[in-house]
DNA sequence: TGGCTTGTAAGACAAACCACTACAAAAAAT
DNA sequence: ATTTTTTGTAGTGGTTTGTCTTACAAGCCA
């Protein structure tokens, strides 16, 4: 069971979370708090497995309070949840120990996901976050995502992302639209991407192309 | 009925032109020119609303040869048809008073929709051309391509460039998803652009998103 | 040798795109 | 003030793509 300590200043959204959880057998909420010094209070009473922090909370900036939580429970997953759209903040708050970053308008099945695998451990990210995060750490992490395509798919996406067509590429490499098709595919499920213009997007930005 | 001047050396290529403009029903070759001396002696002559300019013909150069018609014919569209990849010359050519630059290869298709748009009064360039023309003359010039688009379409455009499916974009517009098609349709008219991918990378790299 | 990865492609069905067409309201031009 | 153009909206019908699944041979890894 995952014991979840759920930070936020607005009762309805704590409301919401605690609904969503509770509709999840394998984790619970066992406490809220509704500022940071709330958060502090709880941590140090309680055991939990994940905080989930709202970063705009009325006092402490959400990135102290993360630092508060690392220098009391260096291990414990943070994710944080934002209204506003995943910014540069978002990769300030990576960078001081949050193990993840959500907005608001996620979809629950979202927040479950992220709930499970930063309590696993791991780290949560949107994929389009990722690629800001891309952008920011410079070659040596901007590597990571296309790395693992192989010497065709990188082609392919190289050709898709200057704006072939599928059928127009398959006609420059005398290969079938369909086997097109196929790579791109996997290009987008290697990259975890979901269309076209996310993928443009990265070539641009990481200047492949 | 759109009255065309044509002018290059290549009396193979005027007959293919010759060809896919007997084929549009609303325009005619009205007389040739196979260097830049005929091209000043037909102006003078006869009354055209578009000369189909070939900039590599012997004798004078191309530039020059704009610059003459301009000063006989100051509003009479000028379209150039390069054998050379659309480069920095197309847009001082451009700059001279051209109306539109063509590649060569380019589909005959794109010609007749060249023509079309410099009689009246527009100018067409090609989407990779036009993407130079951005970087060369930097912010001023880059808000002419998409600052024709209505305020809706500017809209759409961004949200396509930022990855949402049609189908998305029609839900958070409360809009059909025919309605975004032809949105698309005409932004990608009006920006002179093939697909999503040319779009996308417009979008980055002009950092309208 | 036996199991992944890569390169290739088909089938079937869904989604998206393209090219038209349409029409009312708003804006611009005459 | 009236005509013309642009904008916002959407339908039809046909083509192209995308998705998912399956397949299979070749090469690589272990």
């Amino acid at each position: 069971m995952i014991k979840i300590l759920v930070a936020d200043d607005h009762a309805i959204l704590r409301r919401g979370i605690k609904q969503i959880i509770s509709d999840t057998l394998d984790m619970t909420v066992a406490a809220e708090a509704s500022n940071g010094q709330e958060v502090m209070q709880q941590l140090a009473k309680n055991c939990f497995d994940v905080v989930l922090l709202d970063i705009s909370m009325p006092g402490k900036s959400g990135l102290d309070v993360i630092k508060e939580i690392r220098i009391l429970k260096p291990a414990l997953p943070v994710l944080i949840l934002s209204m506003y759209p995943e910014d540069q903040y978002a990769i300030r708050l990576l960078k001081s120990g949050a193990s993840g970053y959500l907005t608001k308008e996620s979809a629950p099945s979202e927040l479950v996901k992220a709930i499970r695998k930063v309590a696993r451990g791991g780290k949560y990210v949107s994929s389009t976050l990722a690629e800001k995060i891309a952008h920011y750490f410079g070659d040596s992490s901007k590597e990571a995502l296309h790395e693992s395509l192989s010497n065709r798919e990188y082609q392919v996406m190289l050709m898709i992302a200057s704006g072939l067509t599928p059928t127009e590429i398959a006609q420059k490499l005398f290969l079938s639209v369909k086997t097109i098709s196929t790579f791109r595919s996997r290009i987008l499920d290697k990259m975890n991407m979901k269309n076209n213009s996310e993928l443009t997007h990265y070539v641009i930005s990481n200047k492949l192309i």
